[in-house]
DNA sequence: GTCGACTCGGGTAATTCGGGTC
DNA sequence: AATGTCCGAATTACCCGAGTCG
C-alpha cells in the first residue's frame, strides 16, 4: 500500500513546475526512491509531509486528496463510482472533486465520466435510501456538492463559438438539475453552444424559445413526468413547432420508459450521455458541412 | 481550485509597485504561503480579501481570475438592479457577471449585493412576467446564470475555518434554489462554516441533519409554502429538536408573511440577507466567547 | 520487442528575494 | 511614514535530446 507518486504528479498536484519539484527532491527536502532506471518515485505519505510542513496551498487536491488509493488505479473510471457514493455521503467535497478531476485531466470524456460515475452513484445512492441505509438530507446534500463540481468543469471548458446553438430543459415538474447541467456539459464539450435554459420550463415557453432563438437542437433531459399525458401531448407540440425551424428535438432521461417513447415523436433519443454526445457530434457535422451560413451578429431591437 | 499568485501579479492588478506589495506581505496585511525556496505565494482569495478591505482599484481584473469588468464606472449599487435585469433577459452573461463583480470588487458586503441587485432583478422579472413583457424560460434562464454567477462567487470566499457550523435548507415542495444559496454565502462570508443541504428537504430529515451534524445555526429559506398548516407543524417540530441541541432555528424568505409567522416558533427572523448577516455575526460573537457546556443566554423577542 | 508517454539531466530565460536608496 | 526604483543573488519556469517506463 505504498504508492509512488511521478515528480510531475506532485507538482502539478501543489501547482509548481516540474524542475522545481525535482530540484527540491534533489536537495532532500522531499525524500524519494528511485526506479532501476534512475526515475524519482515519491511516496504519498512523503508529498503529503511535504505540504504540511511547507504550509503550502495545494492548488489541485486531486492526486494528494485520496490516501489509499493507487493512482494509476484512480484514473480507472472502474470503482469510481463506489468511492464517490462514500466521499458524497461523507460530505468530503475534496475527495469528490478529486476523483472527477482526475479523470477528466487524465482525458476521460465527460460523458463518460457522468455515465459511469456521476449518474451510477447516485442511483447507487437512491438504492442505499430505500434500504434506509442514507438519509434524504444526504442525498440532496450530495446533490449540491455534485452541483458545484459541475459548475467547476463547466467553468474549465472552453467558451463554445461554433454558431451551432443548442437549447435544453427540463419539463415542468421536473425538478432535477444535475442530469440536465450534465447534458450541457457534453454538448459544449462536443462543441455545440449548448444554453441550458433551467428546469421546470412550460412547453408553450419551450416553444417561445424555439421560435426566438432558432436553435438548431432543443434537448429534454426527462427525469420525472408529473402529468404522463400532458408531457405526450406537451412534447408532440414542441416537436411540430421545432420541425417547422429545422431544429432537432433530443430527448432522454430515466424517466422514459419504453411505452411512454412509443407514443413520442422526437429526432432522437439518448439512452446515455454517451449517445448524446456520437448524436451532438453527428449532427454537428451534418449540419456544419450543408447550409454554408454567414455568421452575422445578431441585431436586437 | 486553489489558485495561488506572485506578488506581481497581485501588485499588476491592484497598480501598485511589486515592493509596496512585498511590504504588506511582510507586515502582515495580507497572509502568504511560502514556496520551498523562499517565494510568497498569495491565494486569490486572500487578495481579494485585501482589495475589497482597502477599497483598492483593481485594474486589471483578469490577473485576480475574475471576469474582465471595466471597473471605471458604477460602484454605486443604486442603478444595478435595472441593469441587471436587462443584461439577464438579454442573455448575456459576461455583463451580469461584471456588475456583480465591480460591486463585490469594490468593497460592498455581498448581502447588501443580494438584497438590492439580485433579488430586487428577480422580483422585478417576477412583474414583468405578470405584465407579459418577459417569457418564463427567460426567468428560468435568468436563474442560471444567477446560479453560475454565485458559484463563482462563492468560489472565491476563503474557505471557513471558523468551528461554528450553520446547516441550511429549503422545505419540501420549495424549489427555489437561489435564495438559499445567498444565504449561504452570506452566512460563509460572516465567519460561518454554512453548509447547505439543499432543496426540498422534508422536516424529518432535517431533524436527522441536526442530530447528526449537531449545528449552532440551522437556517430555512422560504419562497414557497405547499401546505401551510403542515409547514407550521413541521417547523415547530424541527424547533423542538434544535431547541434539545441548543441549535438557533433562523428562517427567512418571501414566503413567510406576518400571518404565518405569528403561528411560528423560532430564534431568530430575517427579511433580508442583511438581517441575516447582522443577526449571524452576532450570534457567532456570542456563541464563540461562551461555548461553556450547558449555558447559554438566549433572548426572546 | 515495439511504441507512446513519461522522465532525466542540464541549460537558459524570466521572476523573485532582500536590502539599500531616493 | 509610505511608496517607487534599482541591484546582485537566488529561485523558479520553460525547453530539449536522450533514456526509461509500462
Amino acid at each position: 500500500m505504498n504508492q509512488l507518486l511521478s515528480p510531475r504528479q506532485v507538482a502539478a498536484a501543489i501547482g509548481v513546475s516540474e524542475s522545481s519539484l525535482k530540484r527540491w527532491c534533489d536537495q532532500g527536502l522531499l525524500s524519494t526512491v528511485k526506479t532501476a532506471g534512475g526515475h524519482r518515485r515519491i511516496p504519498v505519505q512523503e508529498a503529503l509531509r511535504f505540504v504540511r510542513e511547507q504550509n503550502y496551498a495545494v492548488v489541485e487536491p486531486r492526486l494528494l486528496a485520496m490516501p489509499g488509493t493507487d493512482n494509476r488505479k484512480a484514473r480507472r473510471i472502474e470503482n469510481c463510482a463506489q468511492r464517490m457514493v462514500e466521499e458524497l455521503l461523507g460530505n468530503n467535497e475534496q475527495a469528490c472533486q478529486a476523483i472527477v478531476f482526475d479523470l477528466f485531466l487524465a482525458g476521460q470524456p465527460v460523458s463518460q465520466i457522468f455515465d459511469e460515475v456521476i449518474s451510477l452513484a447516485f442511483r447507487m445512492i437512491g438504492e442505499k435510501w430505500e434500504r434506509h441505509e442514507a438519509e434524504v438530507y444526504q442525498e440532496r446534500c450530495s446533490c449540491q456538492i455534485a452541483l458545484r463540481i459541475l459548475h467547476e468543469l463547466r467553468s474549465k471548458q472552453t467558451p463554445p463559438d461554433s454558431g451551432l446553438v443548442a437549447l435544453g430543459a427540463t419539463i415542468e415538474g421536473d425538478q432535477y438539475s444535475l442530469p440536465v447541467m450534465m447534458s450541457e456539459i457534453v454538448l459544449r464539450a462536443a462543441g455545440w453552444d449548448a444554453r441550458l435554459l433551467g428546469s421546470s420550463i412550460p412547453f408553450d415557453s419551450m416553444a417561445k424559445a424555439i421560435q426566438q432563438h432558432k436553435p438548431e437542437m432543443f434537448w429534454l433531459s426527462v427525469s420525472f413526468v408529473p402529468d404522463e399525458s400532458a408531457f405526450i401531448a406537451g412534447l408532440n407540440r414542441l416537436f411540430e413547432v421545432a420541425s417547422k425551424l429545422n431544429t432537432a428535438v433530443v430527448i432522454g432521461g430515466r424517466a422514459l420508459t419504453t411505452e411512454i417513447r412509443t407514443r413520442l415523436r422526437y429526432s432522437a433519443f439518448c439512452d446515455t450521455l454517451r449517445h448524446l454526445e456520437e448524436f451532438a457530434k453527428t449532427l454537428r457535422r451534418r449540419t456544419e458541412v450543408g447550409p454554408k451560413k454567414t455568421h452575422k451578429p445578431r441585431k436586437k431591437g
